[in-house]
DNA sequence: CTCATACCCGACTATTTTAGTCAACTTTAG
DNA sequence: CTAAAGTTGACTAAAATAGTCGGGTATGAG
């Protein structure tokens, strides 16, 4: 599992393609300008999420992308690995390589660890998220009190 | 929040100091041959861990590294911040330079989701990595959280 | 039909990050 | 003193990131 600026741009272009589901395709044209996210920058990321099946493509004149399933069902986890290269484990790469059950423990560990994340990802859709941001917002401006519910949720 | 191989290697290196406590501090060159990262890296990595108050460093012969706190009290996020430049927001960043609500948009979605997964690497301890049954069973506690906290603010 | 719109694709590039090298220096145990 | 170890800074090669550019191709509106 990997976070950078690119999932972060995938997962952004996503959340602006769920907030506008329902009036047809959406330009890249306009999520590039919403999400101030170059277009040519947009159209390489698009190629990929379109090969792991989560956005349809209309061409033409009135063309565009739309989310292949509802917001939903499409999980942040999924748009992150749609863009990136998995990631390598740079050496022993699982062949092999390396003798000793102490020298393997560290890609052990980590793809333990990595698991995990991939997992907590797995469970928050596209519509969790607009969601939560929705609640933020409503709260915000009824003036409700501070975040309680990290302390609560992960103290 | 930023999930790199620089971060991986940065918990591998503090999961085989954690793993090697009580026997007197731990040389970079130890942790080099068993985990495969280069001295001189290590070095780099452990500038930083030292300055966020991760490690102590003993000098001189029969000297290295050992963990600050014991290996409950250090979480995975403490110490992929810890080497990890703060992810910038490339754009507006909180100046003001972005008018509209529409705009920061992007930022707020994911700076809400950013938040999410700091949280949970939060709840995971060196000590949680390294008791593996434990991993699994804070993720769980953690997933149904979050699935709830969604359900309450939604009804 | 045709033309503008929008996706599609590949090559190229600048910048940043990653991963590592090298050398000089400081501290300190023996 | 001397050797072992951390400390620091400058440097670099390779890769990933974040684009740009320029040409395609499909297609709906006129």
């Amino acid at each position: 599992m990997k976070l950078s600026t690119k999932g972060r741009y995938a997962v952004t272009a996503m959340l602006d393609l769920a907030l506008h589901t329902g009036k047809g395709p959406i330009t890249l044209a306009e999520v590039s300008g919403r999400q101030h996210i170059s277009l040519s920058y947009l159209e390489q990321l698009f190629a990929r999420l379109r090969k792991a099946n989560l956005v349809d493509s209309v061409r033409g004149p009135g063309g565009g992308y739309e989310l292949k399933r509802p917001a939903t069902q499409i999980s942040i986890a999924e748009v992150v690995l749609a863009v990136n290269e998995p990631i390598t484990a740079t050496r022993c790469n699982g062949k092999g390589d390396c003798q000793g059950g102490d020298v393997c423990l560290s890609h052990q560990l980590w793809s333990e660890l990595s698991d995990q994340i991939y997992q907590f990802l797995s469970g928050i859709t596209l519509d969790h998220v607009i969601q939560r941001d929705f609640v933020q917002q409503v709260a915000e401006r009824q003036n409700v009190r501070f975040r309680e519910e990290d302390v609560i949720a992960f103290g």
